[in-house]
DNA sequence: ACCGCTTCTTGATCTGTATCATGGCCGTGT
DNA sequence: ACACGGCCATGATACAGATCAAGAAGCGGT
């Protein structure tokens, strides 16, 4: 049993941990990231009040199902989490990793019903905030307002930006981009920016980037090879940023 | 010069032609489909008060270009949009086709600046809806502020769906599904789903789905010769929606 | 009605990535 | 400590679609 303690401290610990379901935004060191309001205390609390903090998911452990009911959006306190979806024919396509500060579960507002799944990939800490709520809030709360179609809207641009790179670019550029993207979210939450540890599988990220599990492979072992990246199984070290990013730069 | 009426006329006319900038929701054949609220006179004239409409845009003409400062959403009334980013290196990746009663450029809301543009693939009518207008008046009215979430709740999913299918799908399958699409979308209006005019470009359409003109047409050929579709430049007629749908069916 | 430009089609060849196959490694449970 | 199962790396080969090339068809302008 490996302790990854770090994980589950990464966001700002309870003052009083008794009670679980007692959440504390205006302490959590994610709130400038997660749902940046003007730092209004009445607001705050008023949010606070309908986010809803349950026990952590487990390694594998399942947030939601595509098909089932919509009833709340989940922010990430700590761990990682993959959305995916399952196509017809049974195989799945994963839409995006979300790590701690980040928001997902948008895409079950349209049909009251998720249309992708989302699965812990280590042991993650989820708030979730049931939408009917923040909807009603969000009504008189015109910052509030305001975020959340901003979020959706980071998040349409977010997947036109996969999709360009899906059509556009070779594995090499696929692969250096989605580790600078990994980059630069850590470096967001003030974690190393150069050395840091893949949650996902290599599975997963071929599966992201619509490449084989070899193909990622070989892309690592070639960056490697031309020393830009030290790679140590999901431990990675980016060598020479300038490198990567030239790599990458011909996607958008 | 090629009379394209009925592109124009799919929108009601207006009732009074000589103010351009009087907009008639109530009785535009669109509005079902567009922003279909729930029918309440009080809440459609309110709305019908902040939208504007401006001369048609001719063929190749911009609607915004990626940068730019985001001031409104568009509904195109008639003819036909595409949406596209140009990447770092100067291509251009086409994220979207708009029809009649469908709404783009939501993607600028999150920095307040287009991230992508828009162009008129043929002459068409838009309606410009002022997005601080709208933000005002969606707080006020809980159906309209809801109708907007699921508007861009769609055009997430919508976008997971293009992700697949560049990421698994054959270019068969890809030209398929996008066929299906654009037939489904014209029975919501009404028109025929089993024969119908591409707007775009055969160019764009590969662009769209990450492939080469080439292709495109070589696909456009096979299913001319298996008998499940007849082409005729931008003409095409679906002869087996059956064997289209097995074509497409891989795709999610 | 004609010219020139753009768009489309079709063929020949090339190539990046998938696929197939195998062996090593690592982490987990007994 | 060991064995098993999933995960990862690497080589050999295959193939879908890109690229290169050339001509045909459509379209707008004069």
């Amino acid at each position: 049993m490996s302790m990854r303690l770090q994980d589950v401290s990464e966001a700002a610990p309870l003052r009083s941990c008794t009670h679980e379901y007692k959440v504390n935004c205006e302490t959590c060191r994610l709130s400038r990231i997660c749902l940046p309001l003007a730092i209004n205390h009445q607001d705050l609390e008023q949010l606070e009040s309908i986010i809803q903090r349950s026990k952590p998911l487990q390694r594998n452990e399942l947030l939601y199902h595509e098909g089932t009911p919509f009833q709340s959006i989940y922010a990430v306190r700590s761990g990682a989490v993959k959305g995916y979806r399952t196509t017809s024919d049974g195989r799945e396509q994963v839409t995006g990793f979300y790590f701690p500060g980040e928001i997902l579960g948008m895409d079950g507002i349209s049909n009251n019903s998720h249309a992708s799944s989302a699965r812990a990939l280590e042991t993650s800490a989820i708030c979730a905030i049931p939408f009917d709520s923040l909807e009603r809030l969000s009504a008189s709360m015109p910052s509030l307002q305001r975020h959340l179609f901003q979020l959706m809207s980071r998040e349409i641009t977010d997947d036109q930006l996969l999709i360009t790179l899906l059509s556009k670019n070779s594995a090499d550029e696929r692969v250096a981009t989605l580790l600078l993207s990994i980059a630069n979210r850590n470096a967001r939450r003030n974690l190393s920016a150069s050395q840091f540890r893949l949650p996902m599988s290599r599975v997963d990220i071929g599966n992201y980037l619509g490449l084989t599990v070899e193909t990622i492979s070989r892309v690592f072992s070639r960056m490697q090879k031309t020393g830009m990246l030290r790679v140590d199984n999901k431990e990675i070290e980016i060598l020479d940023q300038e490198a990567l990013q030239q790599a990458a730069n011909l996607a958008a």
